[in-house]
DNA sequence: CATAAACTAAGTATTTATACTTAAATATAG
DNA sequence: CTATATTTAAGTATAAATACTTAGTTTATG
């Protein structure tokens, strides 16, 4: 029987409270050997460093530092396993595609079945990646209505997951604090033609029609 | 000692795992006689209305109906007790007010203290009103650079809970949902300059500045 | 039924965003 | 080292939002 080391990194105590209890629940998988707990990002990749872990419960929403740069922080350090599970409330592609980006090794949504969990940590303590159902499908690509004529959209990726360059996300995490193109401008240094065109091709990217769908994109994508 | 009837509503069954948890770690203070789950606001109005709680724990982002809805509902049968606590991840003004409006007995933050669940409980099982610190200042009002002059901050109200009239609310998600003020005003049967005025008061009321914070707005306070 | 609050809408001016193209300078990856 | 993508930025127009004021009309509410 395999002995883990856990942590869980979670800003919300009642979640960390719910892993735990789920976890501990029966133990005829594998047996915890330590079970640590961090409140953000930060915290985690200290503990991750010290210590190491098996598995790491990965929150992406968190003060201090958020999943995504923890997951990257943690990973980068190759001397240790710490294999990352990114837990999320949504199924986000943006936010998917950053854990994965990052190095985690499975997603798995909050709103879990609590067989899933341990199903998660034996797949990936097996080398695999182990993703929810949810998640898989939007890794998959979405079916919409773009996409009815097989013809066409065969020929096409089926993945759709949004592309923004680091200096676009730089400009949409502006854009969303309320800053003009003006003084987004000034902030970067730049010509304010140049944010115009960012500002353009992020629309055209996300496929918005104005700001207010890029702030939406920017809060479920966590970029703000 | 008490023995009480609770009904936990939450979509997160990871959350309420650790609800469950944490109220049965020690029972000094209570007994628990029946422990219930709903997993969406429609699931809890019908069990409160066919088993009566002493406590319901209510999230307030659910599908099907959310915990606003659900707790009207539920406090419109007055010949049950249902004392209702919410719960919610984040602090908005928007939120507490409307709970409060809708008769919830108090608003906990989910990174609460494991004690603070029991204390609310308590506080309110005695007729009282519980609130999480961070809600209860922000009930209070926020002291902002704008009241540094204690002369006229005083003579103001302190509670600066942003206040929009039906219409606006209406608009402003329109405006959410990505519709020019010219569109929004032919939806509505109604002049663009109308619009114009809606929206020019909506950003005054919420003190932001554009329409990015309108949006920021409306999904902190699920207006989407 | 009076009074406040909400809803409506226009005036007037300015700033900001959107639409789309073209293109040069960098940077990145195979 | 070269093809590809990113970043920069301008031209040219138009549409949309913001800033504030004033004010008539409904609608609730005590």
């Amino acid at each position: 029987m395999e002995k883990l080391k856990i942590l869980i990194a979670d800003d919300h105590k009642l979640v960390r409270e719910g892993i735990k209890i789920t976890l501990s629940q029966d133990n005829s998988l594998f047996e915890i050997e330590k079970l640590d707990e961090a409140s953000n990002g930060k915290e985690a990749v200290i503990k991750a460093e010290l210590f190491g872990y098996d598995i790491i419960f990965m929150d992406i929403n968190m003060p201090i530092m958020d999943g995504i740069e923890a997951t990257r922080k943690i990973k980068s350090d190759k001397t240790r396993e710490n294999k990352i599970i990114a837990l999320s409330m949504h199924s986000e592609e943006f936010q998917i595609k950053s854990m994965i980006k990052s190095g985690a090794s499975g997603y798995i949504l909050k709103n879990t079945e609590s067989g899933e969990l341990k199903r998660a940590i034996k797949t990936i303590l097996n080398g695999n990646k182990y993703y929810s159902n949810e998640v898989a499908l939007k890794l998959l690509g979405d079916f919409n209505e773009d996409n009815i004529n097989p013809a066409i959209s065969s020929s096409k990726p089926m993945v759709k997951i949004a592309e923004l360059s680091n200096r676009e996300i730089q400009v949409l995490r502006l854009i969303a604090n309320e800053f003009t193109n003006v003084e987004i401008a000034e902030k970067l240094k730049l010509s304010r033609r140049t944010i115009d065109s960012h500002r353009y091709n992020i629309v055209n990217k996300l496929n918005v029609k104005n700001t207010a769908g890029l702030i939406k994109f920017a809060m479920n994508n966590n970029l703000i």
